[in-house]
DNA sequence: GCCCACTTGG
DNA sequence: CCAAGTGGGC
């Protein structure tokens, strides 16, 4: 079973892309973030077409998450219990008997905004909640555009980058706290094999792409059962490169089930 | 010795379409309006890579003129004499021994409105200005975007379009006025010829192409011993059934000299 | 409708 | 750098 995360930045704009590469990548699952659609303009036809059940929760301009998959989707949630939230960031569903929660984790903007204190809250009301779900669910992938890179070797220059938004030691700590509940970030299982690329966003400012000035935000975080039967973690690098593409690339992830 | 007109509504977005459009049709002289771009991003050097002077006005988001020339231009001259205007639509130069003025009339907005005030104000002052060329040259030509359908055939729809803007009395008069200085109306003199289409622009609005809902408000307007030597004047009616189109379309001139 | 400038978010 | 919204012009 393959379980895949892309913050797409806008669906709008990346549906062809989206859709080529479901055709190369027929995953089992797909989250998709910062599809910037309300419900009424989410092209679900055009997924069933390929061959994919869609549901979803977006809105105008910011936010929004779905999840596409082979499967249908059952139990369905829509947002985060116990916040209020006017974003649109969360959405969860049960397929092929595995719990998957696709989130769109707060950008934070800088450590001294109100945003940042809004970034903190809102991982505390995650992790409280995959706390819960993780009791109930054997079977359980928290994936998504977290928006915190755990590790310096997760950033392109550390020298840089440590204690900036991103990479500080609050926001690790928010993530730590995820894994805490039981969770392992399937990629480091495989980060010593050849042929890995180590991050899964480039600024679309400075060059970021053309300098690999990349940090590694996105990620499918795995309950003990489905860590065990990992058999492999990416990122779809190539992606990057096309034209008029997301700043994010896809992370796909393999369980032997 | 062919002389076109243009109105491209941003050279930023049609530069590919006007070099295409030249390689197609050599003419000797282009005259672009609505440019849209101040002269420091003038593409100088992609029209002189396909053979062409230019020498242009602009300015930004609205107007600007240029002229495109196989023969290198001179005495130009980038504004109307007599008129303070913020406004960049008038150039004029002479190629090969034809003086050419290119201009961007104004639109006017509509009949109560002060931009129809100053468009008519526009038109008194070049019409002076036409007058004291004509007198100096032999051969001229007046050309551009008018914003004016001389007469009731040169609109899809006359009950729809007579008396208002584009096709009021004051604006004819205004046009006439033009004429009047000795200046003939180059496509009037083949409009019972075969294959001549009608209009040189289609509103964006209202699917005014795919309805046929066009105007002719792009001219060639030629003096006495040009108008004698002209051998055809047509629209090309193609150009804006293409992608990513221009409202108005090339209007070409043939002059036998 | 389409194009531009400006703003906000990232 | 890219996307989306607003507002003006035609």
């Amino acid at each position: 079973m393959q379980i895949a995360t892309w913050n797409v930045n806008s669906l709008n704009v990346r549906q062809e892309h989206v859709l080529a590469w479901l055709e190369n990548n027929p995953v089992d699952v797909l989250a998709l973030q910062e599809t910037k659609l309300t419900d009424d303009r989410f092209p679900s036809a055009a997924f069933a077409e390929a061959g994919y059940h869609s549901v979803f929760t977006g809105q105008k301009t910011y936010n929004g998450v779905a999840l596409l998959s082979r499967d249908a989707p059952t139990d369905v949630e829509f947002a985060l219990p116990g916040l209020v939230d006017e974003h649109k960031r969360v959405i969860a569903a049960t397929v092929a008997g595995v719990r998957v929660i696709g989130v769109y984790c707060p950008n934070g903007a800088a450590l001294d905004s109100p945003k940042f204190d809004y970034k903190l809250d809102w991982f505390a009301a995650l992790a409280e909640w995959v706390a819960a779900e993780a009791a109930v669910h054997d079977r359980l992938v928290l994936t998504g555009d977290f928006n915190v890179a755990p590790r310096p070797e997760d950033t392109h220059d550390p020298d840089k980058w440590e204690g900036r938004i991103l990479c500080s030691p609050p926001e690790r700590a928010a993530l730590e706290k995820l894994l805490d509940t039981g969770l392992t970030d399937c990629w480091r299982l495989f980060e010593e094999r050849e042929g890995r690329h180590r991050f899964t966003w480039w600024d679309y400012r400075n060059g970021g792409w053309a300098r690999n000035a990349g940090l590694r935000i996105d990620h499918v975080l795995a309950s003990p059962a489905l860590a065990s039967a990992c058999r492999d973690c990416r990122a779809h690098v190539g992606e990057r490169g096309r034209k008029r593409p997301s700043d994010h690339v896809p992370v796909v992830a393999e369980f032997e089930l």
